[in-house]
DNA sequence: AACTTGCGTAAGCATGCACTTGCATTATAC
DNA sequence: GTATAATGCAAGTGCATGCTTACGCAAGTT
Protein backbone atom coordinates (compact mmCIF):
# COMPACT_ATOMS: atom_id res chain seq x y z
CA UNK A 1 0.00 0.00 0.00
CA UNK A 2 2.08 2.95 -0.98
CA UNK A 3 0.59 5.33 1.38
CA UNK A 4 0.89 8.88 1.26
CA UNK A 5 4.30 9.60 2.33
CA UNK A 6 4.72 12.98 3.59
CA UNK A 7 7.89 14.87 3.35
CA UNK A 8 8.85 16.55 6.34
CA UNK A 9 6.81 19.59 6.40
CA UNK A 10 9.63 21.90 7.50
CA UNK A 11 11.83 21.93 4.56
CA UNK A 12 12.03 24.48 1.88
CA UNK A 13 10.14 23.27 -0.77
CA UNK A 14 6.99 22.87 1.51
CA UNK A 15 7.14 26.40 1.78
CA UNK A 16 7.82 27.32 -1.70
CA UNK A 17 4.96 25.64 -3.18
CA UNK A 18 3.10 27.15 -0.61
CA UNK A 19 4.08 30.94 -1.43
CA UNK A 20 3.26 29.51 -4.93
CA UNK A 21 -0.29 28.32 -4.12
CA UNK A 22 -1.07 31.54 -2.31
CA UNK A 23 -0.32 33.74 -4.87
CA UNK A 24 -1.33 31.71 -7.72
CA UNK A 25 -4.86 30.90 -6.31
CA UNK A 26 -4.95 34.61 -5.66
CA UNK A 27 -4.45 35.45 -9.13
CA UNK A 28 -6.45 33.65 -10.24
CA UNK A 29 -8.46 31.24 -7.94
CA UNK A 30 -8.97 28.00 -6.59
CA UNK A 31 -10.72 26.35 -10.03
CA UNK A 32 -9.09 29.21 -12.10
CA UNK A 33 -5.33 28.09 -11.35
CA UNK A 34 -3.88 24.31 -12.06
CA UNK A 35 -1.48 22.69 -9.75
CA UNK A 36 0.90 22.75 -13.05
CA UNK A 37 0.89 26.32 -12.77
CA UNK A 38 1.74 26.56 -8.56
CA UNK A 39 4.51 23.83 -8.99
CA UNK A 40 6.26 25.49 -12.08
CA UNK A 41 5.62 29.28 -10.29
CA UNK A 42 7.61 26.91 -7.12
CA UNK A 43 10.24 25.96 -9.27
CA UNK A 44 9.12 22.29 -8.51
CA UNK A 45 7.99 18.89 -10.16
CA UNK A 46 4.24 18.71 -10.16
CA UNK A 47 4.54 15.09 -8.46
CA UNK A 48 6.25 16.63 -5.78
CA UNK A 49 3.59 18.97 -5.30
CA UNK A 50 0.95 16.07 -4.48
CA UNK A 51 3.64 14.27 -2.42
CA UNK A 52 3.44 17.27 0.08
CA UNK A 53 -0.14 18.11 -0.17
CA UNK A 54 -1.96 14.93 -1.13
CA UNK A 55 -4.89 16.55 -3.41
CA UNK A 56 -4.93 20.59 -4.56
CA UNK A 57 -8.00 21.17 -1.38
CA UNK A 58 -5.98 20.28 1.01
CA UNK A 59 -2.99 22.67 -0.73
CA UNK A 60 -5.22 25.48 -0.36
CA UNK A 61 -6.06 24.75 3.42
CA UNK A 62 -2.12 24.25 3.93
CA UNK A 63 -1.76 27.66 1.98
CA UNK A 64 -4.70 29.35 4.47
CA UNK A 65 -3.55 27.74 7.19
CA UNK A 66 -0.38 28.89 6.88
CA UNK A 67 -1.07 33.08 5.94
CA UNK A 68 -3.52 33.13 8.85
CA UNK A 69 -0.57 31.89 10.94
CA UNK A 70 1.00 34.75 9.95
CA UNK A 71 -1.56 37.29 11.33
CA UNK A 72 -1.49 38.56 14.86
CA UNK A 73 -4.75 39.37 16.08
CA UNK A 74 -4.56 43.36 18.05
CA UNK A 75 -2.74 43.68 21.11
CA UNK A 76 -4.93 44.11 24.31
CA UNK A 77 -7.49 47.36 23.96
CA UNK A 78 -7.09 48.23 27.17
CA UNK A 79 -3.29 50.33 25.85
CA UNK A 80 -5.41 52.38 23.73
CA UNK A 81 -7.81 53.73 26.37
CA UNK A 82 -5.52 55.88 27.43
CA UNK A 83 -5.21 57.87 24.29
CA UNK A 84 -7.18 60.58 22.67
CA UNK A 85 -10.22 58.92 20.22
CA UNK A 86 -8.70 60.25 17.63
CA UNK A 87 -4.84 59.29 18.60
CA UNK A 88 -6.23 55.84 20.02
CA UNK A 89 -8.11 54.90 16.70
CA UNK A 90 -5.26 55.91 14.11
CA UNK A 91 -3.36 53.36 16.20
CA UNK A 92 -5.20 50.43 16.34
CA UNK A 93 -6.05 51.37 12.90
CA UNK A 94 -2.42 51.40 11.21
CA UNK A 95 -1.24 48.61 13.59
CA UNK A 96 -4.08 46.31 12.00
CA UNK A 97 -3.28 47.92 8.31
CA UNK A 98 0.19 46.79 8.87
CA UNK A 99 -1.26 43.11 9.54
CA UNK A 100 -3.56 43.24 6.43
CA UNK A 101 -0.20 44.72 3.99
CA UNK A 102 1.37 41.59 4.56
CA UNK A 103 -1.69 39.45 4.12
CA UNK A 104 -3.84 40.85 1.75
CA UNK A 105 -3.57 38.23 -0.98
CA UNK A 106 -5.31 35.92 1.48
CA UNK A 107 -8.33 38.02 2.61
CA UNK A 108 -8.71 38.48 -0.65
CA UNK A 109 -8.68 34.54 -2.03
CA UNK A 110 -11.20 34.26 1.20
CA UNK A 111 -13.92 36.81 -0.30
CA UNK A 112 -13.82 35.69 -3.66
CA UNK A 113 -13.81 31.98 -2.72
CA UNK A 114 -15.75 32.04 0.51
CA UNK A 115 -18.85 30.91 -1.26
CA UNK A 116 -17.18 27.20 -2.62
CA UNK A 117 -15.03 27.33 0.30
CA UNK A 118 -16.83 27.81 3.18
CA UNK A 119 -13.86 26.20 5.68
CA UNK A 120 -11.83 29.23 4.04
CA UNK A 121 -13.85 32.01 4.77
CA UNK A 122 -14.23 30.68 8.47
CA UNK A 123 -11.10 30.94 9.48
CA UNK A 124 -10.72 34.75 7.78
CA UNK A 125 -13.94 35.49 9.46
CA UNK A 126 -12.64 34.48 12.81
CA UNK A 127 -9.61 36.68 12.36
CA UNK A 128 -11.83 39.50 10.94
CA UNK A 129 -13.90 39.16 13.69
CA UNK A 130 -11.38 39.48 16.51
CA UNK A 131 -10.39 43.26 14.85
CA UNK A 132 -14.29 43.85 15.11
CA UNK A 133 -14.35 43.22 18.17
CA UNK A 134 -11.65 44.98 19.57
CA UNK A 135 -12.89 48.07 17.52
CA UNK A 136 -16.71 47.33 19.20
CA UNK A 137 -14.67 47.32 22.43
CA UNK A 138 -12.48 50.45 22.02
CA UNK A 139 -15.44 52.50 21.33
CA UNK A 140 -17.87 51.13 24.24
CA UNK A 141 -14.78 51.45 26.47
CA UNK A 142 -14.13 55.44 25.05
CA UNK A 143 -17.79 56.23 25.06
CA UNK A 144 -17.51 54.88 28.85
CA UNK A 145 -15.01 57.36 29.37
CA UNK A 146 -17.25 59.97 28.27
CA UNK A 147 -14.27 60.82 25.60
CA UNK A 148 -17.10 59.74 23.11
CA UNK A 149 -20.92 60.40 21.77
CA UNK A 150 -23.08 57.92 21.45
CA UNK A 151 -23.37 56.25 17.87
CA UNK A 152 -24.41 52.72 16.16
CA UNK A 153 -20.78 50.87 17.40
CA UNK A 154 -21.18 47.82 15.41
CA UNK A 155 -21.96 49.69 12.66
CA UNK A 156 -19.23 51.98 12.89
CA UNK A 157 -17.32 49.20 13.12
CA UNK A 158 -18.63 47.66 9.98
CA UNK A 159 -18.06 50.45 8.25
CA UNK A 160 -14.47 50.84 9.25
CA UNK A 161 -13.38 47.54 8.54
CA UNK A 162 -14.95 47.75 5.32
CA UNK A 163 -13.19 50.45 4.65
CA UNK A 164 -9.75 49.21 5.51
CA UNK A 165 -10.05 45.92 4.00
CA UNK A 166 -11.43 46.92 0.29
CA UNK A 167 -8.70 49.51 0.49
CA UNK A 168 -6.52 47.48 -1.04
CA UNK A 169 -8.19 45.45 -3.08
CA UNK A 170 -9.42 48.52 -4.77
CA UNK A 171 -6.75 49.97 -5.05
CA UNK A 172 -4.93 46.74 -6.87
CA UNK A 173 -7.68 47.62 -9.88
CA UNK A 174 -8.38 51.04 -9.82
CA UNK A 175 -6.91 53.19 -12.59
CA UNK A 176 -3.91 55.14 -11.93
CA UNK A 177 -5.11 58.74 -11.24
CA UNK A 178 -7.21 57.15 -8.54
CA UNK A 179 -4.77 55.22 -6.75
CA UNK A 180 -3.30 58.40 -5.84
CA UNK A 181 -6.31 59.42 -3.60
CA UNK A 182 -6.35 56.13 -1.91
CA UNK A 183 -3.27 55.76 -0.23
CA UNK A 184 -3.81 54.17 3.30
CA UNK A 185 -2.56 57.09 4.84
CA UNK A 186 -5.04 59.22 3.69
CA UNK A 187 -7.70 56.31 3.87
CA UNK A 188 -6.91 56.43 7.67
CA UNK A 189 -6.73 60.01 8.41
CA UNK A 190 -10.02 60.60 6.65
CA UNK A 191 -11.52 57.38 8.33
CA UNK A 192 -10.38 58.58 11.85
CA UNK A 193 -11.42 62.22 10.86
CA UNK A 194 -14.10 62.02 10.27
CA UNK A 195 -15.37 59.58 13.41
CA UNK A 196 -13.31 62.13 15.42
CA UNK A 197 -15.25 64.87 14.51
CA UNK A 198 -18.47 63.49 14.67
CA UNK A 199 -18.24 61.59 17.98
CA UNK A 200 -15.13 63.07 19.86
CA UNK A 201 -15.76 64.59 23.03
CA UNK A 202 -12.40 65.89 23.25
CA UNK A 203 -11.70 68.50 20.45
CA UNK A 204 -13.15 71.32 19.75
CA UNK B 1 -19.92 27.34 -43.68
CA UNK B 2 -22.25 26.69 -40.69
CA UNK B 3 -22.42 30.82 -40.05
CA UNK B 4 -23.20 30.71 -36.06
CA UNK B 5 -27.37 31.36 -36.91
CA UNK B 6 -27.80 33.86 -33.86
CA UNK B 7 -31.75 33.06 -32.80
CA UNK B 8 -33.36 36.29 -32.38
CA UNK B 9 -32.26 37.43 -29.34
CA UNK B 10 -35.84 38.61 -27.92
CA UNK B 11 -37.16 35.32 -27.11
CA UNK B 12 -38.25 34.01 -23.92
CA UNK B 13 -35.24 31.31 -24.02
CA UNK B 14 -32.45 34.01 -24.17
CA UNK B 15 -33.76 35.64 -21.13
CA UNK B 16 -34.20 32.53 -18.89
CA UNK B 17 -30.30 31.38 -20.14
CA UNK B 18 -28.71 34.49 -19.29
CA UNK B 19 -30.86 34.94 -15.62
CA UNK B 20 -29.70 31.43 -14.72
CA UNK B 21 -26.06 32.08 -16.08
CA UNK B 22 -25.74 35.18 -13.91
CA UNK B 23 -27.06 32.95 -11.35
CA UNK B 24 -24.56 30.06 -11.15
CA UNK B 25 -21.78 32.58 -12.69
CA UNK B 26 -22.45 34.44 -8.98
CA UNK B 27 -22.44 31.25 -7.19
CA UNK B 28 -19.63 29.20 -8.35
CA UNK B 29 -17.40 31.63 -10.25
CA UNK B 30 -16.78 31.84 -14.27
CA UNK B 31 -14.11 28.50 -14.00
CA UNK B 32 -16.21 27.30 -11.23
CA UNK B 33 -19.45 26.47 -13.26
CA UNK B 34 -20.46 24.81 -16.18
CA UNK B 35 -22.57 25.72 -19.31
CA UNK B 36 -24.57 22.33 -18.73
CA UNK B 37 -25.06 23.63 -14.99
CA UNK B 38 -26.41 26.81 -16.97
CA UNK B 39 -28.23 25.25 -19.50
CA UNK B 40 -30.09 22.74 -16.72
CA UNK B 41 -30.69 25.46 -14.66
CA UNK B 42 -32.31 27.45 -17.30
CA UNK B 43 -34.52 24.08 -18.36
CA UNK B 44 -32.74 24.65 -21.91
CA UNK B 45 -30.63 21.96 -23.74
CA UNK B 46 -26.95 22.55 -23.46
CA UNK B 47 -26.67 23.15 -27.32
CA UNK B 48 -29.45 25.94 -27.14
CA UNK B 49 -27.23 27.91 -25.24
CA UNK B 50 -24.36 27.61 -27.55
CA UNK B 51 -26.58 28.18 -30.61
CA UNK B 52 -27.39 31.59 -28.80
CA UNK B 53 -24.68 32.55 -27.41
CA UNK B 54 -22.14 30.71 -29.22
CA UNK B 55 -19.71 29.96 -26.59
CA UNK B 56 -18.98 30.57 -22.65
CA UNK B 57 -17.22 33.65 -22.33
CA UNK B 58 -19.68 35.29 -25.06
CA UNK B 59 -22.27 34.21 -22.67
CA UNK B 60 -20.76 36.22 -19.27
CA UNK B 61 -20.22 39.38 -21.43
CA UNK B 62 -24.23 39.25 -22.29
CA UNK B 63 -25.01 38.33 -18.66
CA UNK B 64 -22.67 41.21 -17.70
CA UNK B 65 -24.35 43.46 -19.92
CA UNK B 66 -27.98 42.55 -19.51
CA UNK B 67 -27.52 43.03 -15.69
CA UNK B 68 -25.74 46.58 -16.18
CA UNK B 69 -28.30 47.75 -18.70
CA UNK B 70 -30.81 47.37 -15.49
CA UNK B 71 -29.21 50.11 -14.18
CA UNK B 72 -29.88 53.52 -13.88
CA UNK B 73 -27.11 56.28 -12.97
CA UNK B 74 -28.30 58.72 -10.22
CA UNK B 75 -30.45 61.15 -11.30
CA UNK B 76 -28.91 65.03 -11.95
CA UNK B 77 -27.30 65.88 -8.97
CA UNK B 78 -29.05 69.45 -8.86
CA UNK B 79 -32.12 68.01 -7.51
CA UNK B 80 -29.94 66.85 -4.36
CA UNK B 81 -28.91 70.16 -4.28
CA UNK B 82 -31.59 72.01 -2.52
CA UNK B 83 -31.90 69.83 0.73
CA UNK B 84 -29.68 69.58 3.88
CA UNK B 85 -26.33 67.71 3.55
CA UNK B 86 -28.31 64.81 5.90
CA UNK B 87 -31.22 65.36 3.84
CA UNK B 88 -29.57 64.96 0.25
CA UNK B 89 -27.35 62.61 1.50
CA UNK B 90 -29.90 59.58 2.73
CA UNK B 91 -31.88 60.25 -0.71
CA UNK B 92 -28.74 59.94 -2.81
CA UNK B 93 -27.83 56.72 -1.15
CA UNK B 94 -30.97 55.06 -0.64
CA UNK B 95 -31.67 55.74 -4.19
CA UNK B 96 -28.46 54.13 -5.07
CA UNK B 97 -29.18 51.02 -2.80
CA UNK B 98 -32.40 50.55 -4.80
CA UNK B 99 -30.27 50.21 -7.98
CA UNK B 100 -27.61 47.78 -5.83
CA UNK B 101 -30.11 45.53 -4.51
CA UNK B 102 -31.30 44.56 -7.36
CA UNK B 103 -27.66 44.09 -9.06
CA UNK B 104 -25.88 42.77 -5.87
CA UNK B 105 -25.11 39.57 -7.75
CA UNK B 106 -23.75 40.79 -10.68
CA UNK B 107 -21.58 43.29 -8.47
CA UNK B 108 -20.39 40.49 -7.07
CA UNK B 109 -19.34 38.43 -9.53
CA UNK B 110 -17.94 41.43 -11.16
CA UNK B 111 -15.74 41.76 -7.63
CA UNK B 112 -14.27 38.49 -7.73
CA UNK B 113 -13.97 37.91 -11.04
CA UNK B 114 -11.77 41.11 -12.27
CA UNK B 115 -8.75 40.09 -12.61
CA UNK B 116 -9.38 37.13 -14.67
CA UNK B 117 -12.00 39.35 -16.96
CA UNK B 118 -10.88 42.64 -16.68
CA UNK B 119 -13.26 43.66 -19.30
CA UNK B 120 -16.41 42.64 -17.09
CA UNK B 121 -14.78 44.61 -14.43
CA UNK B 122 -14.62 47.33 -16.34
CA UNK B 123 -18.15 47.35 -16.86
CA UNK B 124 -19.20 47.45 -13.86
CA UNK B 125 -16.53 50.11 -12.54
CA UNK B 126 -18.18 52.40 -14.93
CA UNK B 127 -21.45 52.49 -13.37
CA UNK B 128 -19.69 52.47 -9.83
CA UNK B 129 -17.72 55.51 -11.25
CA UNK B 130 -21.00 57.06 -12.19
CA UNK B 131 -22.11 57.31 -8.44
CA UNK B 132 -18.57 58.01 -7.45
CA UNK B 133 -18.67 61.39 -9.33
CA UNK B 134 -21.94 62.35 -7.94
CA UNK B 135 -20.97 62.36 -4.65
CA UNK B 136 -17.84 64.13 -4.85
CA UNK B 137 -19.80 66.59 -7.10
CA UNK B 138 -22.59 66.41 -4.33
CA UNK B 139 -19.96 67.42 -1.76
CA UNK B 140 -18.19 70.32 -3.51
CA UNK B 141 -21.94 71.35 -4.32
CA UNK B 142 -22.53 71.66 -0.47
CA UNK B 143 -18.91 72.94 0.22
CA UNK B 144 -19.33 75.83 -1.85
CA UNK B 145 -22.96 76.16 -0.40
CA UNK B 146 -20.92 76.63 2.59
CA UNK B 147 -22.95 73.77 4.15
CA UNK B 148 -20.31 71.78 4.75
CA UNK B 149 -16.48 71.82 6.21
CA UNK B 150 -13.91 70.64 3.88
CA UNK B 151 -12.65 67.39 3.69
CA UNK B 152 -10.83 64.59 1.67
CA UNK B 153 -13.85 64.36 -0.73
CA UNK B 154 -12.59 61.47 -2.88
CA UNK B 155 -11.99 59.32 -0.30
CA UNK B 156 -15.05 59.77 1.57
CA UNK B 157 -17.03 58.87 -1.13
CA UNK B 158 -15.02 55.84 -1.35
CA UNK B 159 -15.29 55.58 1.85
CA UNK B 160 -19.15 55.53 1.29
CA UNK B 161 -19.00 53.38 -1.75
CA UNK B 162 -17.13 50.59 -0.25
CA UNK B 163 -19.50 50.48 2.83
CA UNK B 164 -22.72 50.35 0.49
CA UNK B 165 -21.07 47.96 -1.72
CA UNK B 166 -20.06 45.55 0.49
CA UNK B 167 -22.68 45.49 3.04
CA UNK B 168 -25.20 43.27 0.64
CA UNK B 169 -21.61 40.93 0.06
CA UNK B 170 -21.27 40.93 4.02
CA UNK B 171 -24.82 40.29 4.90
CA UNK B 172 -24.61 37.12 2.44
CA UNK B 173 -22.04 35.56 4.34
CA UNK B 174 -22.42 37.07 8.30
CA UNK B 175 -24.06 34.99 10.53
CA UNK B 176 -27.11 35.45 12.11
CA UNK B 177 -26.56 37.71 14.65
CA UNK B 178 -24.37 39.61 13.03
CA UNK B 179 -27.05 40.70 10.14
CA UNK B 180 -29.29 42.09 12.54
CA UNK B 181 -26.90 45.23 12.85
CA UNK B 182 -26.56 45.59 8.99
CA UNK B 183 -29.74 46.50 7.96
CA UNK B 184 -29.78 48.71 5.23
CA UNK B 185 -31.26 51.12 6.94
CA UNK B 186 -29.45 51.00 10.45
CA UNK B 187 -25.78 51.12 7.71
CA UNK B 188 -27.05 54.05 6.11
CA UNK B 189 -28.38 55.88 8.93
CA UNK B 190 -24.98 55.53 10.63
CA UNK B 191 -23.17 56.30 7.09
CA UNK B 192 -25.29 59.82 7.49
CA UNK B 193 -24.92 60.64 10.78
CA UNK B 194 -21.00 60.14 10.76
CA UNK B 195 -20.51 62.09 7.44
CA UNK B 196 -23.29 64.65 8.49
CA UNK B 197 -22.03 65.15 11.99
CA UNK B 198 -18.73 65.73 11.13
CA UNK B 199 -19.09 67.58 8.52
CA UNK B 200 -22.51 69.50 7.94
CA UNK B 201 -22.59 73.52 8.87
CA UNK B 202 -26.10 73.50 9.03
CA UNK B 203 -26.68 71.37 12.08
CA UNK B 204 -26.07 72.42 15.56
C1' DA C 1 -46.86 22.24 -49.60
C1' DA C 2 -42.37 23.97 -48.96
C1' DC C 3 -39.35 26.77 -46.07
C1' DT C 4 -37.66 28.78 -41.96
C1' DT C 5 -37.04 29.29 -37.07
C1' DG C 6 -36.30 27.62 -32.52
C1' DC C 7 -35.46 24.00 -29.89
C1' DG C 8 -34.57 18.97 -28.41
C1' DT C 9 -31.72 14.57 -28.49
C1' DA C 10 -27.83 11.70 -29.10
C1' DA C 11 -23.30 11.14 -29.76
C1' DG C 12 -18.84 12.46 -29.78
C1' DC C 13 -14.34 15.10 -30.11
C1' DA C 14 -10.53 17.41 -27.96
C1' DT C 15 -8.47 19.37 -24.28
C1' DG C 16 -7.21 20.41 -19.71
C1' DC C 17 -6.49 18.95 -15.42
C1' DA C 18 -6.21 16.44 -10.90
C1' DC C 19 -3.87 12.70 -9.64
C1' DT C 20 -0.95 8.12 -10.10
C1' DT C 21 2.87 4.98 -11.02
C1' DG C 22 7.42 3.48 -11.82
C1' DC C 23 12.03 4.56 -11.99
C1' DA C 24 16.28 7.27 -11.81
C1' DT C 25 18.98 10.64 -8.91
C1' DT C 26 21.07 12.99 -5.20
C1' DA C 27 22.10 13.73 -0.48
C1' DT C 28 22.15 12.61 4.23
C1' DA C 29 22.43 9.33 8.02
C1' DC C 30 24.14 5.39 10.16
C1' DG D 1 28.67 1.36 1.81
C1' DT D 2 24.21 0.71 2.26
C1' DA D 3 19.64 2.26 3.65
C1' DT D 4 16.44 6.13 3.62
C1' DA D 5 14.38 10.34 2.57
C1' DA D 6 13.33 13.96 -0.79
C1' DT D 7 13.06 15.22 -5.37
C1' DG D 8 12.96 14.96 -10.63
C1' DC D 9 11.23 12.88 -14.94
C1' DA D 10 8.26 10.34 -18.30
C1' DA D 11 4.21 8.51 -19.11
C1' DG D 12 -0.33 7.72 -18.42
C1' DT D 13 -5.40 7.35 -16.48
C1' DG D 14 -9.85 9.02 -15.93
C1' DC D 15 -13.04 12.50 -15.73
C1' DA D 16 -15.10 17.02 -16.45
C1' DT D 17 -16.04 20.29 -19.65
C1' DG D 18 -16.26 23.42 -23.73
C1' DC D 19 -17.91 22.90 -28.06
C1' DT D 20 -19.49 20.51 -32.51
C1' DT D 21 -22.16 17.68 -35.73
C1' DA D 22 -26.05 15.55 -37.49
C1' DC D 23 -30.72 14.67 -37.16
C1' DG D 24 -35.64 15.13 -35.89
C1' DC D 25 -39.77 17.73 -34.59
C1' DA D 26 -43.21 21.31 -33.99
C1' DA D 27 -45.08 25.77 -35.16
C1' DG D 28 -45.45 29.63 -37.93
C1' DT D 29 -44.80 32.00 -42.60
C1' DT D 30 -45.40 32.47 -47.38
Amino acid sequence: MSDGTHPGTETQTHRRIILAALHEFTQSGYKGCSTRAVAERAGVNEVTLFRHFGNKLELLRAAVEYSVGQMRAPADIESYFNLSLRDGLTKLITDYLLQLSSQSDILMLGFSESFSHPEVADVLRRFIWQFRTALIQYFEGQYAQKKMKEADFPVLAHMLLITIHSTPSVHKRAPEDVKIHLSDERVVKTLVDTVSLAYSLDEL
